[in-house]
DNA sequence: TAAAAAGTGTTATAATATAACATATCAAAT
DNA sequence: ATTTGATATGTTATATTATAACACTTTTTA
């Protein structure tokens, strides 16, 4: 299965409606927090869809930030890699959509011997609205 | 102050040694567990410790584990960006050291309206041991 | 040698995430 | 339509990762 047209579940569909409603990542105790008045009132609940979100690349976790964003790319199914630029100033987060990254990752990785498969990149600075 | 040579007290230089030996990731609690016997007692001990080794350079964190490397480049004395090849067979975990990733990501980012700083990049794939 | 900065030891607790288990729902193929 | 297998749910409990707060000590530096 696991088409990008998927049908969600209540709890994975409510999970995504407030991460794309949000556009700014949040984490999973913020998302049972704020999804208690739709049904959700336990952790697991919330740690599942998210699971399943990001397994079908609708959600992706910024691994060093333990918090979770609605992936801005339309029909986005793959869950293998992520780019993200981080302002350390308002803490936004965008992805940085670069088609060339994996194969220039998989350059740099052949050079000490290492095969490839996926990568995530975080990387740190000041967004555009911050540098005025 | 912040030297690469400066001096560590005993459980910064606990802590160090124990992941210079292991020159695997290893996790706090981990690290807690095999340095009781070095007098460390509390979890607060271990995290000190590893925020100050990170700070100067020496330790560098692994964000998608939750773990904690020495690292590899002699007099090391930057905490700013880290690049890892993770082995997703065995775990195996080293520095991709890439002098032009930065200047790279800068233009990148550049792209996006985004002033870099640093960055974490997370590379997964299969290392030269498993291959064979 | 006093003041400032950094580190320590300790207890408690916050924040993040998963285990286990019984039940329910849904899709596909007889 | 009904079994079947996969997936999701609800729930309680617990594991894992990390920090707060506070009193005290050591080291550095002016």
């Amino acid at each position: 299965m696991a088409l990008s047209a998927e049908k969600l579940t209540n709890n994975q569909q409510t999970v995504l409606d407030l991460l794309e409603k949000s556009k700014e990542p949040l984490k999973a105790y913020a998302i049972l927090y704020d999804t208690q008045k739709k049904g959700i009132k336990a952790p697991l609940q919330v740690y599942r869809a998210l699971d399943k979100l990001i397994e079908i690349g609708k959600v992706h976790k910024i691994e060093s930030r333990n918090s979770y964003i609605a992936c801005e790319h339309k029909n986005c199914n793959s869950s293998t890699s992520t780019s993200f630029l981080i302002c350390e100033t308002c803490d936004h987060v965008s992805e940085l959509t670069q088609k060339n990254l994996p194969s220039y990752f998989a350059k740099q990785s052949e050079q000490a011997d290492f095969k490839y498969a996926k990568h995530n990149l975080e990387i740190y600075g000041v967004c555009k609205d911050c540098t005025k």
